[in-house]
DNA sequence: TCAACAGATTAGAACAATTCTAAAATGAAT
DNA sequence: ATTCATTTTAGAATTGTTCTAATCTGTTGA
């Protein structure tokens, strides 16, 4: 057995784990698409994660890519990045940072969370707590 | 002439002249539509605004809605605020504020300018610029 | 005043992103 | 192996937005 299979063995198995703590069915798709999101932090679609998908030889309907993105969102996976209408981000970074915003490439760029810091939120309106703050810094070129 | 009429005339000459100063000609569909949304600050879509048109006695197509609000926009009279993929606000206020967002209800409020201050925001990325600095604090009913 | 034309409006088609649906397939537990 | 709940799937449906080509309207200048 080669080393790369060895590896590939082995990071499959870890997602497998991965999903069964989280409470997913670990079924062929579902691992597939979490050893696609793989290690290394990234910001995708669901249409970007499909043709990945499909360029790696494993054919899921794009409806399935939708759940699995729901779903790992919900279990902590992933963060949902709301940036424009139309236009929704999925990052594999679910630690504590905020993002640049390029208008006209419509490119992600992290900023570290422990750079920047929001200072002054008022008390959320009666009956609410608040979820998370999000901060996108919008940038253009010049 | 009783008062009320006299002071809805005299708001459309305003508006006309705010429409002129803004470069837009003043017709009927941007006049009714610059009317409807006011002088108090508020939150508007294109679908809401649409409706509210209509029911105002005002017939315009959604299509024109879609038109001023981007015209409105482009010409400061209004700012857009990008909350999630599918979901798209106007505010009337295009001075420097925040937004409370509620997931539930999607509600936004605003939050002062004065109140909010973000601080430690990198340097952008090489050749290019900030553009504006956005904070959504995404709230919860509990 | 009105003719002419650029610019604006319109209905409806087209489009893009996402969600829904109902049927077929699959994983887990006997 | 059989069963059953869960998952996947193709394709239809929905939603929000933009496009198109025809029609209409402000504005300008004769």
């Amino acid at each position: 057995m080669r080393k790369s299979s060895k590896r590939k063995t082995m990071r499959l198995l870890d997602t497998i784990e991965r999903l069964r703590a989280a409470g997913l069915r670990p079924t062929r798709q579902r691992a597939a698409l979490a050893g696609l999101l793989g290690s290394e932090h990234r910001h995708i679609s669901a249409e970007s994660l499909h043709r990945e998908a499909a360029k790696a030889g494993v054919p899921v309907s794009l409806a399935t890519v939708y759940n699995t993105l729901h779903q790992f969102t919900e279990a902590g996976l992933l963060r949902e990045v709301a940036i424009s209408a139309g236009r929704s981000y999925f990052d594999t970074n679910t630690g504590d940072h905020q993002h640049f915003y390029c208008e006209e490439s419509g490119e992600l760029v992290d900023i570290p969370g422990n750079a920047i810091v929001v200072d002054g939120i008022p008390g959320p309106p009666k009956g609410t707590a608040i979820d998370r703050v999000d901060v996108v810094v919008r940038i253009r070129r010049n």
